[in-house]
DNA sequence: TTCATTTCTTAACATAGGTGAATGGATTCA
DNA sequence: TGAATCCATTCACCTATGTTAAGAAATGAA
């Protein structure tokens, strides 16, 4: 079986995916996907840590991990999860060599494409096609963060548990019950509490 | 007078502010104000409208704005304030069309120098010297937002005042108290409540 | 299969912040 | 200047979520 091929298999889906919204010639994304390294994380495993220098931004192919911040409590909070086609790694640490504000870590057995910054750069500068569709990117992962914001504000911990039930039923059904608590920002016993007003009530 | 002259001191902070980070020559930084309308903003009125599309894009030049959500219940949110030489507006309506999730507000007469998408997309083009400017901007204000949604979550509202009076002053002294109250995420109520806990217990 | 570990649930009590109402001071405006 | 409005404060009471602790259920490892 020839590398070509293999590349072929390995980057199909996100071939498909980049394709969906912008068109990569066949050398435009083979450039592209020769800056990818593919690593696979183990449950628990960590692709970003918080407080240290996020070297790496990294596209799931599969499995899924989230994004945590643990404050001086030891409390955490999740702030996405990420799932297949997601980029994920604290872009602001990339960057500017900051310490990351969280952490990434893998919920279950997971596939990342990852780039360090210098051939994330030179992508961005050498193809086009590629600069354009992480700029929509990145456009779009401000905007969720805005309204995550927003949500975080103005939902009750219910609410926000009501609206994830029937607009990503996915998720939680994937995702630990305890992760989800931490996603909508209270404690897990909290979380039972309010399942059991849900579910009694009805 | 020549108009060049009064473009020089109309603009001169603006191309103070932007000399500071990214060297523009002559003509880049004329042909970039060239695309930008000068408004005066009364006490109250508003730059974008929740729910409407938002049109512009606006760069302060003096005064201040708040820019807030409000929810179902009537209840505000202020996501920030913007002070001088910030950008404001709601990106994403502004860009893709859909209706703004926040108002910006002036909080004072305040002068900002605002753009439309077809000049604004025009000027990202042709300008490399806006276009690498605006890019780091956009990435603070990302990243600005991201702290934001991580410190709504793991602080009090005791902790977030306290924080603001120490790192930023100058917004407490200006901004009235119930807007401050709302950018912590608590009623006007509440505040009164902390500030007397804090002042008292000294 | 069994033991250990992790996750989920429940309950009693504690606390931060919301609610509604009253008051007085400050601004605004005719 | 006076009336109207807005703003900050206080208080008594309410509610959502946190805390602590315990046990049950599920999962994983040997």
């Amino acid at each position: 079986m020839s590398g070509i091929k293999n590349n072929k298999d390995k980057f199909s889906n996100l071939r498909k995916h980049v394709e969906a919204t912008d068109h990569f010639t066949d050398e435009e994304f083979n450039h592209f996907v020769s800056i990818l390294t593919p690593v696979t994380l183990q449950k628990k495993e960590f692709f970003t840590v918080q407080n240290e220098h996020c070297r790496y931004l990294g596209f799931v192919n599969s499995g899924c991990l989230r994004a945590f911040h643990t404050d001086d409590k030891g409390d955490e909070f999740t702030m996405y999860f990420a799932f297949l086609n997601w980029w994920t790694g604290d872009k602001t640490s990339f960057y500017s060599n900051s310490p990351s504000r969280f952490s990434v870590q893998a919920l279950e057995e997971t596939e990342i494409f990852r780039a360090d910054k210098t051939n994330w750069e030179k992508a961005l500068d050498e193809i086009p096609a590629f600069e354009k569709w992480y700029r929509v990117k990145t456009r779009k992962s401000y905007e969720a963060t805005q309204q995550k914001l927003i949500d975080t504000q103005t939902e009750s911990a219910e609410e926000k548990y009501l609206k994830l039930l029937k607009n990503s039923p996915d998720i939680v059904q994937r995702i630990p019950q305890h992760y989800i608590a931490s996603y909508l920002g209270i404690k897990p016993q909290s979380l039972s509490r309010i399942r059991k007003n849900i579910f009694h009530s009805k």
